[in-house]
RNA sequence: UGGGGAGUCGCCAAGCUGGUCAAGGCACCGGAUUUUGAUUCCGGCAUUCGAAGGUUCGAAUCCUUCUUCCCCAGCCA
């Protein structure tokens, strides 16, 4: 189920707007669904279908799902659940030569985290091409029959050469004109493997002339001994994704089949298909329509599978999902949330303009997100020792304990506690011995707050044999501690985050920073490797407050002044804390 | 050069049966609040809709021409 709580969607696109007139045109009102994908028959014996619509969400179970899966996720579970329809969770698995079942698995595991699923109507809508492969075989028939489609032995560069060019017409191949008898044996051996992979193909028959190199006799079947994850090696002939796809569409009862831009000159075919088999009586009205909408281009990132594999398997990157990965799990290693996610997807929008969304605005989602539910601790990521030199003037004990709001506008997830103590640490860039125009943090001479500790006044600091900074020295004002009376009574415009020395607690943090330092990596069919960020990754040993220590992997915080930092799904334990940052916060001050 | 698509603010994106129509979001810029230089809050942000003509009382919306960009010649999806 879909997050009920999701805003309703205010804005509208293209899509919407087709649904919503078919809808008012009554278009589908006497559509039937015979409670199972089916032919025409078994939809006619069924009922008039509950779902207003069908949409499918169909991945070729070849890899890891990434970011532009994300946004055809979200608008097909997005616009059934709008419009009181379902999503069907399908497979497109017609090349066996490339498909497993770990990455069906993964893809199931990642729809369902992202929020969405395929359960409606007391049904589980999850399919698969491979099971339509009995019907596809019998289509394929069909259209041999009625001389829609022939057997060609023509090899692969034969027909590539044959089939023309974008201004010259295609030559028919010399097996274009077979009988439908030979040409149905023909295909029954190429089942049967009585022929080898590439010697035979079967094409549908349509027009070596047409101006749509599409149809120009498309191949619909090869020959592919190979195994298949779920049919075995009941087959080995495989449908194209080209016919496969209307016939799956079809036995579903898609309504709206919404696919990229690309597959834009596909769709004569589909028509043409599926009017071919109703025609037949294969198929029931009404059928499936496809309708195509821009992929996602996020700057910074690539999606292409070749080239997301080739940073895994040459190491540029700790696996699929490496938080600096555009994969759906890479993204939830770094602490993306479902949540942010569904909100990128609906703020892109969808249009068939093409289009490339700043990377800022996936991370404006996740901000979004986070900000209103990380608890907030503590952190300092690039320690500097900090002295309160004047500590028993102010304080009778060796430590004053300190609490804070675990969220600023959220009292009700309760307080935190830490000890303040004469040593603790701060960052390093928070002192600055010649401060810079507009500092306000410490510097000799000048007062910030520590934050829900005490105002205290930078004296000075020490350094090394070589001048190298190794602690700042301050003295307490007293009676600024926070929370009593009269704390607020010393105005200072900075305030800085710290961590007791005694209490801190260390963690491994990763530092993550985009992937690629250039907007378009494989711009130009330039080597995008090139392009990769060497600082992409920074591991640093940080130290964070006490209560940190009970954090468990995957929980997200907010590192005070720092940013989001997630603790890690694989190697986080309460023994050896391990963080990444997911993001840090929007800084209008530096840069 | 054949066919199919698309050009509205820095990035997205409504609007396209012609008449407060130039929505909204993100970003950005001001200002207020703030014990995160964060958040939040207020305010600003396209006399103009790829260009040029035309039709009309009136056009982003209709017509013509031009122009730019994307996709298609896998037995991948």
């Amino acid at each position: 189920m879909t997050d009920p709580k999701d805003k309703p969607a205010p804005s509208t696109n293209f899509l919407k707007n087709i649904i919503e007139a078919d809808l008012a045109a009554n278009k589908f009102a006497t559509r039937r669904w015979g409670g199972q994908p089916g032919d025409a028959a078994t939809h006619a014996a069924g009922q008039v279908d509950p779902a207003k619509i069908r949409t499918r969400f169909p991945p070729e179970p070849n890899g890891y799902l990434h970011v532009g899966h994300a946004k055809s996720i979200c608008l097909n579970f997005g616009l059934a659940r709008d419009y009181d329809g379902v999503c069907h969770m399908r497979f497109d698995d017609t090349n066996p030569e490339k498909e497993e079942q770990e990455y069906v698995d993964a893809i199931l595991d990642t729809v369902h985290w992202l929020g969405f699923d395929w359960s409606a109507n007391g049904q589980d809508h999850l399919f698969h091409a491979s099971d339509y492969f009995d019907f596809m075989y019998r289509a394929a028939e069909y259209l041999i029959g009625a001389n829609l489609a022939y057997v060609d032995q023509q090899t692969a560069d034969e027909i590539r050469a044959n089939r023309g060019t974008l201004t010259e017409a295609g030559k028919p191949s010399p097996w274009r004109d077979r009988s439908a008898e030979e040409n149905l044996r023909l295909f029954a051996e190429m089942r049967d493997g009585k022929h080898p992979d590439g010697s035979m193909i079967l094409r549908a028959k349509i027009d070596m002339a047409s101006p749509n190199i599409n149809l120009r006799d498309p191949a619909i079947y090869r020959i592919r001994h190979a195994e298949h994850h779920r049919a075995g090696n009941n087959w080995c002939v495989y449908p194209m994704y080209t016919f496969a796809h209307p016939i799956e569409d079809a036995l579903e009862q898609i309504t709206h089949s919404i696919c990229t831009l690309e597959f834009e000159d596909q769709r004569p075919f589909y028509d043409w298909l599926l009017a071919r088999l109703a025609e037949g009586g294969l198929l029931a009205d009404p059928l499936p329509h496809q309708y195509e909408f821009s992929r996602l281009n996020l700057t910074y990132v690539i999606t292409s599978k070749r080239k997301l594999k080739q940073l895994v398997d040459d190491k540029h990157v700790d696996g699929w999902d490496d938080p600096r990965m555009p994969t759906i799990v890479g993204l939830r290693r770094r602490g993306y949330t479902p949540e942010a996610i569904r909100l990128f997807c609906e703020r892109i929008g969808a249009s068939k303009h093409d289009s490339w969304i700043d990377y800022s605005t996936l991370e404006g989602a996740l901000r979004e997100d986070l900000d209103e539910k990380a608890p907030r601790a503590m952190a300092v990521l690039d320690p500097l020792k900090l002295k309160l030199t004047n500590w028993e003037h102010c304080f009778t004990s060796r430590t004053e304990p300190c609490h804070a709001p675990v969220h600023p506008h959220h009292p009700e997830m309760g307080q935190r506690r830490f000890d303040l103590t004469s040593e603790l640490w701060i960052e390093r860039e928070d002192f600055l011995e010649e401060p810079t125009k507009g500092y306000q943090r410490l510097f000799p001479g000048n007062m910030t707050r520590l934050k829900y500790g005490c105002v205290i006044k930078c004296t000075g600091c020490e350094k090394d044999a070589d001048g190298n900074i190794t602690a700042v020295l301050a003295e307490v004002v007293p009676n600024t501690k926070s929370g009593t009376p009269g704390a607020d009574s010393v105005k200072v415009k900075g305030v800085i985050t710290w961590v007791c020395a005694r209490e801190a607690i260390k963690a491994e943090v990763r530092l993550y920073d985009r992937l690629f330092s250039e907007a378009h990596p494989d711009a130009g069919g330039r080597d995008f490797l090139e392009a990769l960020n060497p600082q992409s990754k920074r591991v640093i040993t940080a130290y964070v407050e006490p209560g940190v220590i009970s954090s468990h992997a995957g929980e997200s915080y907010q590192f005070e002044r720092h940013g989001y930092f997630v603790a890690d799904r694989k190697d986080h334990t309460q023994k050896t804390l391990v963080f990444n940052r997911t993001t840090t916060l929007r800084d209008t001050w530096s840069k």
